[in-house]
DNA sequence: CCTATAAAAGAGTGATCAGTCTGTCAATAT
DNA sequence: ATATTGACAGACTGATCACTCTTTTATAGG
């Protein structure tokens, strides 16, 4: 098969993308994502046929790493709300806490990718099934309570809005950080339950 | 002082900004949201300086547009939560909610506009000045409450967030849409109070 | 080792962009 | 009425863009 793409290499391309794009906006060019992962310009598009290609594909890999570290520690079992439900969300909470502090470029690169008109329902529909468990957890958590008619993508972005105060809130006054984080999740669980 | 500017011209621009960048997103090049107000392409920037003076104002436009559609009925005088705190803010949220009904397109505008890197922070501090008596009756709301040491920014960027929420699932629902106002606002209450 | 194949580099390409320039025309002040 | 000013249209400009093409080079299979 003459010469094979290299893994590493395509890796560093999304890399730099992660950070020129969290630094640029979309508006970004393929130069500059090629010259930050030290790739020629053309090398760039025979690992990503266009640019919209690199985008959907970028935001799929954001959307997995992100769920990778945040669902790895949740069960799928179905266990009832009084036993541990909230526990369980808690731990969710706290991993995507750690993955917005842990991985600031990420999430930054994500909130503009996901404006972006150059991502395809498909796409957003795919990088949506990592986060099954996470759903049907919070399936769980509502299932019972006064929101148990509303639907699990309006909880799912409540989560992810409700993470993006609190990292706000915590970078404004980060003294004050673990004294966010429960007053977010409290919240959330208030909303919720 | 010769021919004055056109008031009404420039309202154009922005309108068909507000239309255009709500479609194409950010990236809608001067020359196709001239076309859209019917200006040519070099009278646009003697309205507007730059495309980043233009994003700025339109920011600053939506943000306020936005704001006398939602603010207009709430009193700024210091009610008790038992008194009708609970009320004012229930009157803001249907506000909300209607405003992103009737004005979907300065929704999908302002929230390319919000991520866009061109609005400076300036801006944004700018933008939120309307917003005052809101942020001042969600203090009201949670003064007593759980959340008594959250910032009222971290308020009002859920506030807006779970509008968002809310419209995608009426938008998903929309037979459902009352129903799920409600679940929304009886959830943001919980949440904050 | 040799050949086939595809990756890689980077110059090249046409399109498109934000912003400027020039000539024209409309509104205002006198 | 006329002179002055600046809005206006739209051709123009240089930069930049996504993407391609050509040549070179690395690698896999025989």
């Amino acid at each position: 098969m003459a010469r094979p793409k290299s893994d590493t290499k395509r890796n560093d391309i999304m890399t730099a993308a992660i950070r020129v794009i969290a630094e640029q906006g979309i508006g970004a060019s393929t130069a500059t994502i090629g010259k930050a992962a030290g790739v020629s310009n053309g090398a760039l598009f025979t690992y990503f046929e266009t640019k919209a290609a690199l985008l959907n594909q970028l935001y799929l890999e954001l959307k997995a790493r992100m769920a990778t570290m945040t669902t790895v520690d949740v069960p799928g079992a179905n266990v009832p709300v009084e036993n541990g439900a909230r526990e369980q969300l808690r731990l969710v909470w706290y991993a995507m806490l750690g993955w917005a502090r842990e991985r600031p470029l990420e999430r930054l690169a994500l909130a503009q990718v996901s404006v972006s008109k150059d991502v395809t329902d498909e796409t957003r529909a795919l990088a949506a099934k990592p986060y099954a468990e996470v759903e049907a957890l919070l399936d769980r958590c509502r299932a019972k309570g006064a929101m148990r008619d509303a639907s699990p993508a309006f909880l799912a972005k409540m989560v992810l809005a409700m993470v993006d105060a609190t990292i706000d809130s915590i970078a404004v006054e980060p003294e004050a950080a673990d004294k966010h984080a429960e007053i977010g999740f409290d919240a959330l669980w208030r909303a919720i339950h």
